[in-house]
DNA sequence: TTGTAAGCGTTATCAT
DNA sequence: ATGATAACGCTTACAA
């Protein structure tokens, strides 16, 4: 391994100099810096990590930790987030450290690695509602990004994240204009804060339109397909039977595509069916047949503004200056149209009331 | 953040003494090593392993790179291998850093992180039948252990693998012994070592008994359940079809049994259905309908022993004393039975050149 | 514009 | 049994 010294012994200048010749400091005398650049590209020079972490008292890693069985489970996006942010990281000569939490307690690795001060900060993925990572973490003064948010409102801590709620509301509403009056909403699971969001925003915009669902058509559960399937079959058994489901993914609308298809109901025909899609590699709602009508927002572009957020919080920006909620967009395809005739009618309250 | 000076000043010592007592060393007072180990937990001291690391000239850090779309799709326990070894690894206060490689180069993430030699060395999971890799980290003389292992021989690097080729003849003894003489094997995708050497196993435990499989009837794909069924479905409709399917995993057995209902048969009455079963929760071979026999292997079994392998190579351990081959257990359960009556004929050589 | 020297927090080598 | 002191490889005042 070259060190600085080497490459300063080969030109006969100081350690000092070429320090700053490649860190490009500007009073370094041109020449001087060309002349060093070249030796050390030529001995193939790395600058030791270790050594600048040191001094700098910096470590240049930043953890993500899985909660173990739960993610793999629930979150088919936690590999892709993760892949994302390690080679966003790398552009900053950043490493992403990998670990896993278990079911008993899982702010207990945060609690181990916060003491041995080796990481700079964490992500979070996929905040609950209320979420004891963010609490901890917060208390312990380490710095730390959330994909998503925990709660309703803007919390105080650096965030990116789409906007849930207007998410439910222009799925409502597209649903709505197409005179839709029964819409079933197939959520994820109630404890994680999309959800939450998803759900208010979802109530809202049936409340601004005096529309209601009552409880039973509200569900929340993994985002699987079989789930999509289950509930779906279930609901349009009922004498009021659902004339569109809003899904909180695209598996479970594959889900719900396929009990319509043993009901032998025709989508968009008889039923709409519309998603959120964060746009996985793995299950691309474009060929979905029909093509299926989502939200959009993938969630690889999280990944970017979430390693700038990282680094601009470690170099002392305010939270307040890093948080980013973006909108979904709308795309329209084949898998919604409007009411089936003699559909139109809503549930009312005593619906509600009744469940 | 306390640092050695702090407590030797506190105790009226030497940062040396202090170092010394906190890290076992036989020459130390026994009084002082008490009043030492007293006061640094009074004073919540957390040696700084950047500091331990520059000293020492290593990082603690040991890489794992994901194929990106490759590993996601093929490999569901990659996941599960990456949490059992962050656990393990945290045992010796080591981390594991995480990447990801596109499919253009699966090398370059290596190429870049050697370069920049923070990391003290790679686990590998997956290994192809000619893999890149190794013979990068080999050639770059950098520590690397791989969870399998390349080629059908025992190769000279450290490795944990099971042993691939046995578990596809006990399978075969198995079926045999059951009077099974048309047995179909739907294999792992074929560029994956532990493809070759199951297929190597079979063909070897087949030739020993006399018997042949078609190549029509030796399958590679994905590790996934439709590739099960459709396989299972195109074959059962031969003339002459198998009598029993070996699975290179659970899930395609899944699909299996699925294509078994849907033709009308039941297993193990007119099919036999055996499987790799890597211990993977998602997927539990016990529940299957039929209770699924299967050769076994968790694969979280190996996250322990490859830490180890990693931490002695790092001490100087000879690679050829840290090389595992764990034979899988047979368990057998419902999923398998006699051949049918009227189906003891095997296939033969023609059949072979027909196809 | 460049060099000298101190320091980051440990561990290891000498002394004592 | 303990203490000085010198490393580890780099950055950064402060000097020149």
């Amino acid at each position: 391994m070259t060190k600085l010294k080497d490459i300063a012994a080969r030109l006969g200048l100081s350690p000092a100099t070429v320090s700053r010749a490649l860190n490009g400091f500007p009073e370094v005398n041109e020449q001087t810096r060309q002349r060093v650049q070249a030796v050390a590209r030529a001995m193939n020079y790395r600058p030791n990590q270790i050594a600048q972490k040191l001094v700098s008292g910096r470590s240049g890693m930043i953890g993500m930790i899985l909660r173990s069985p739960v993610d793999v489970a629930t979150d088919p996006s936690f590999f892709e987030v993760m892949a994302g942010l390690s080679s966003r990281l790398a552009d900053y000569d950043m490493d992403l450290v990998f670990h896993a939490s278990n079911a008993e307690d899982e702010v207990a690795p945060y609690r181990r690695l916060v003491a041995k001060a080796t990481l700079d900060g964490f992500i979070l993925n996929a905040p609950t509602v209320e979420d004891q990572r963010i609490q901890f973490l917060t208390a312990a003064g380490v710095p730390f990004v959330v994909h998503g948010r925990a709660g309703l409102g803007v919390p105080d801590y650096p965030f990116f994240d789409i906007d849930n709620a207007a998410l439910a509301r222009q799925s409502v509403a597209l649903l709505h204009d197409l005179g839709h009056r029964r819409i079933a909403f197939l959520n994820g699971p109630a404890n994680y804060a999309y959800a939450a969001q998803r759900l208010s925003g979802f109530q809202s915009a049936l409340a601004a339109r005096g529309l209601v669902t009552p409880t039973r058509f509200i569900r929340h559960d993994r985002l699987a397909e079989d789930y999509g399937q289950r509930a779906a079959a279930t609901m349009l058994t009922d004498t009021a039977a659902p004339t569109a489901f809003l899904c909180a993914s695209t598996l479970i609308a594959a889900g719900v595509l396929r009990a319509a298809r043993k009901a032998g109901l025709s989508v968009p025909g008889d039923l709409s069916v519309i998603a959120h899609d964060d746009a996985i590699p793995q299950f691309r709602a474009v060929n979905f047949e029909p093509a299926l009508t989502v939200t959009r927002a993938p969630i690889r572009d999280a990944c970017g503004p979430l390693t700038d957020k990282m680094v601009r919080l470690l170099d002392g920006a305010q939270s307040s200056d890093l948080q980013t909620m973006v909108t979904a967009d709308l795309i329209v395809r084949q898998s919604t149209g409007p009411v089936p005739v003699g559909q139109q009618g809503g549930w009312n309250e005593t619906s509600v009331v009744a469940d």
